[in-house]
DNA sequence: GTCTATAACCGGATAGAC
DNA sequence: GTCTATCCGGTTATAGAC
């Protein structure tokens, strides 16, 4: 909080009091990364480029930010942001509702193209420990399997879930199923739908580990 | 068959009866782009620095391989080709022993690093419909899904599998999952043990849609 | 805040020497 | 087969005008 003031935080908004112009550029400079990190990856994009879908120049952008790395940086924040405040705001009372959350999530994806694509693209990329993105994928799989395996904890506990049930196992497989859904339908966003995909998976691993039923509603009733 | 004549089939071997010095090369060359379309992606690598890598110049290389797109294509030919030879042979007989084959793949997969991330990364940029590696990968999930989908099928037919099994779904959920898993894995190689949870996964999944048990050899029997 | 100009370098592909 | 030389263009980042 204290040595990043580029942008978001800094400057122009103590001298004048309007945020509207610096900080709609910045937005959409914002959106327009998410656009070319997810067709060119991260080292292919070009700052020229993105810049020039804005209407300005290379040198006008690295004015709102310092570096190509920094961009990428507050792109994730970004997205990471969006993500928690609409689908993690607090712990999941079952099993159950946390799946439902999940296709929640799937279904928001799935009206995002070119932000899911990105992911794909620069979770891929950042297996490679020398990628600026590297550090945040690590933690953001750490986070994910923690959050989820404490939540079907839980439902253990509840005697919701089966006695014995590996939740990060499970966590983690969820996790991968996402991911794996994300892929395949991006090469076929038409053809393949994700949601109703991943509602079976859901289903069948509930109907594997819950003792009851598995409580989640019909994919029609589900769909937005 | 008849266009390409480039490096595999070409020129020398007709007038000279030798594969050595050339083919050899040409190997390398693939190894080499192995490794750095899998921390560069396909836009983003060089050919100049592959070259360098087998200590040729740019120049050189071009001659074993007429663009840069045609590297990306021989490249995945190639793994493409190793891949049947060494896991879809021919169709299995029952769903256990589909999936015992491709824990023996995930194993294999996890003993290859450059080339698993090389994998996740162009599937992920693919999703560009621009990309060259778009066809590839489009018809390689449309080609993985039938083939195990129909092993599925004659599983439900022979009895082993629930009538009702969505083979289909059955099918995209486990690439998914293997998918998922290797973008986990690659992440972190020392830490994600990724042949215990895609067996993990797949014990449950059998559970789930076979008649009778798994029939699943327990984990450390079947590690390599 | 945005521009132009510039520094210093890297990209793929081609031509031709050897 | 491999090299060097070259073409033409693209890359990030910085400097300074307005």
């Amino acid at each position: 909080m204290e040595q990043k003031e580029n942008g978001r935080t800094g400057g122009k908004a103590a001298g004048r009091g309007t945020y509207s112009v610096g900080d709609e550029r910045r937005l959409r400079i914002l959106d327009a990364a998410v656009e070319h990190f997810a067709q060119w990856g991260f080292h292919a994009s070009s700052l020229a480029r993105i810049a020039k879908d804005v209407g300005i120049t290379q040198g006008g952008l690295l004015h709102h930010f310092r570096s190509k790395e920094d961009l990428l940086v507050q792109v994730l924040e970004r997205t990471e942001q969006q993500d928690s405040e609409r689908f993690f705001r607090e712990d999941f009372a079952t099993a159950t509702e946390c799946y439902v959350n999940l296709l929640r999530l799937t279904e928001y994806n799935a009206a995002r193209l070119g932000r899911t694509r990105m992911f794909n693209v620069l979770a891929a990329e950042a297996g490679d420990p020398g990628h600026p993105a590297h550090p945040y994928f690590v933690r953001r799989y750490t986070e994910l399997v923690s959050v989820m395996s404490d939540s079907l904890q839980r439902a253990v506990d509840s005697g919701e879930l089966r006695q014995g049930t590996d939740v990060v196992g499970v966590a983690a497989e969820t996790a991968a199923v996402m991911d794996g859904l994300q892929l395949q339908w991006v090469l076929d966003p038409k053809g393949f739908d994700m949601p109703t995909r991943f509602h079976a998976y859901a289903e069948r691993l509930l109907r594997s580990i819950t003792t009851a039923g598995t409580g989640l509603p019909e994919r029609p009733a589900a769909g937005g």
